[in-house]
DNA sequence: AAATTTAATTCAGTTGTCAAAATAAAAATT
DNA sequence: AATTTTTATTTTGACAACTGAATTAAATTT
């Protein structure tokens, strides 16, 4: 900034500046050898001059940018491959060389973690599962638990950790992606936990931590229904009601990076008091515990009998299929606070899809009829 | 996309791809020169090496572009200013020039249409406004009396129509900013109107249309208390209720480039019945049509004396103001389903800012007490 | 007056990209 | 079989956008 002090009459003011004072984060554009890359890895093969149109680059570029990339050892030329027909000299193909890199994927749950290796190809070559307890764990235990995950899928695959690129993993709770800290999860017993320097510092390997609705948003944008959508909404219900949103192809994170929280939005005015104190919220119409909480009251349970909440849901189920009218109405009722807080995701993302995912979606009923 | 068919065996299968098949939309960056006028501009003043501190360029690259930029006739050296302190040579404060181009900007409304004429720094130089009637015009209609607007702003600034070299206009209604189509405003008879088309056939000037709410949410950013925000909403309450959000400083539009529908958020089960023909949209507690329907129970007027919408809320207001419980009772649970909408809005997007705006925010009802 | 400090310019060199020409490899045509 | 046509890729020369280092400029401090 430029400061001017003065008192003369013959300096005009300074003029008062106007459009907005920070620029656009997403400012830059990618090399094109990134596009190209992505480009081939996106379509499994692609020839040169598929590139060509597809990026609108020259032909020139094209021949020198994926000669940087076979040097490099990320793409490679396919051999022997044969043409349905056409005239003119055959196009050869690219891809990626799977064996560029090797990553690992774990997805941390209160019952279940769960882990992958994929190559660079995004092809999974192992997946190990490990059962665990639904407590608060520190940090050393999740490691722990961590280390025993990935030497089974690790020895599935039969690399070791030193092949390993990078680790992502996914948890609920409040996760900031940039800096690898966890404000708060379910699953950890401490507060504002340095999740990334523990790892790295334990295992010595890069790693993206990010909150479970925002890996679940990612894994349907790369492989999934999203995959040739610009704008969709994931929705999970599960332990609560989270929410993943893609805008023009990107998982945006909100302003300050933490997730969406879906599950404390106003459905009611007044309404069933949720977890986090407020009232209204829909995740105290959705969630496991607000089922289950209403379903004590319908199955003439007792209310204190937390650890069978699971099984509660169950035999609420159950119940509404065989026709009892109390059990029916739980589930009509959070089926119709849904399509609301569905209905007001869609007036004002105005997305492509919704794509509902997590546990409690076998309980059809949540969204028989009611849904807009 | 390469076709590969083949019944050979020794042939790998294709991989089957993984990445987001679209590429994001604004990828690319702008040049160097345009990074630099802008940031001249949004400053007010600011000395090459200001530009180089702030963009991170090279002091070769910002005498080159602004040299390239003062020739262009859009910078300028200013002359005569003296420095409070400091050593080394003095710095020489760029700013844009004033005189570069000329734009006009138009609010199109119900009751009154207003223009403004600024210059290329944003400094307004006119204003002026032309009262009209609440009803439904032809595009020709419309067209007629932006041609006296645009009049009386010009012989206001002394200017004439060759001097502007562009005119934004903004309406309520679904405006596609992208294609210049209005497919329905409530000022406008016609459906899928094609504005820019019109107007430039018209006139011969570029034109830009866009929804009231967009072009609010752009001077915000622009001009008000957004410019220093990446992420902030703005709401408006008038006839309806309208939404503009700026995401990462740039104005967020949805996935259709329609405007989003904060007024259809859905804020009851099985609410007050909205003009869209749903129950419980949060304007169909809080929009002068909404409103006017409950004051003329609770004033005992006529329901069908429609003109004077206006008039009865002033006096519902003033009725509220001296005691009526009745009608404090309108604004107060207007109040409480607004602070849904806003929680819901604040719980999705997570911004740092909310503006409120509009005709009705002078009934301080509304936002009182129950705002979360 | 000399040294110091900060701002701006000059200029050689790198990088990323394109356009056009040249080359390559196949099918279609003669 | 030779030639033409068609399509894919490579080569080449050129240009635009930058950067970095050295240089010049204009002020203050010693």
């Amino acid at each position: 900034m430029y400061d001017v002090i003065s008192s003369q009459s013959d300096e005009s003011p300074a003029p008062a500046g106007c459009g907005p004072l920070l620029p656009a984060t997403h400012g830059e554009s990618k090399p094109l050898r990134q596009q190209i890359f992505e480009h081939v890895r996106a379509e499994g093969r692609a020839a040169r001059t598929d590139v060509t149109r597809a990026l609108g680059i020259s032909a020139g570029s094209a021949t020198t940018l994926t000669a940087d990339l076979i040097t490099a050892g990320l793409l490679r030329e396919v051999e022997g491959l044969t043409r349905e027909l056409g005239r003119g000299r055959p196009p050869v193909a690219l891809e990626v060389v799977p064996e560029g890199r090797y990553v690992i994927g774990i997805k941390l749950s209160d019952e279940v973690h769960s882990a992958v290796l994929t190559d660079f190809a995004g092809q999974m070559l192992a997946d190990a599962s490990l059962a665990t307890l639904p407590t608060r764990k520190s940090m050393d235990a999740i490691l722990e638990e961590i280390d025993a995950l990935m030497d089974l899928v690790l020895k599935a695959a039969g690399k070791s950790l030193s092949d390993i690129s990078a680790v992502g993993v996914g948890l609920s709770g409040l996760v900031d992606h940039s800096t690898g800290m966890v404000a708060w999860s379910p699953l950890l017993s401490g507060r504002d936990t340095d999740f990334q320097t523990a790892f790295v510092g334990r295992f010595g390997v890069p790693l993206l931590v990010d909150n479970d609705s925002n890996v679940l948003t990612l894994a349907e944008l790369w492989f999934g229904a999203g995959r040739s959508m610009s704008d969709f909404a994931v929705v999970t219900i599960e332990h609560g009601v989270g929410m993943g949103l893609v805008l023009d192809n990107r998982l945006f994170r909100g302003s300050r990076g933490m997730g969406l929280e879906l599950g404390h939005t106003k459905v009611q005015l007044d309404g069933a008091l949720c977890r986090c104190g407020q009232r209204g919220c829909l995740e105290a119409y959705l969630a496991d515990y607000a089922l289950a909480r209403e379903a004590a009251t319908a199955l003439h349970r007792n209310p204190r009998n937390q650890q069978s909440a699971h099984a509660m849901l169950d035999a609420l189920f159950s119940q509404a299929k065989s026709g009892n009218e109390a059990a029916r109405t739980i589930f009509r009722r959070a089926g119709r606070y849904l399509s609301v807080g569905l209905s007001n995701v869609i007036q004002l993302f105005d997305p492509e899809l919704i794509i509902l995912s997590g546990e409690r979606m076998q309980y059809d009923y949540l969204y028989a009829d009611e849904v807009i």
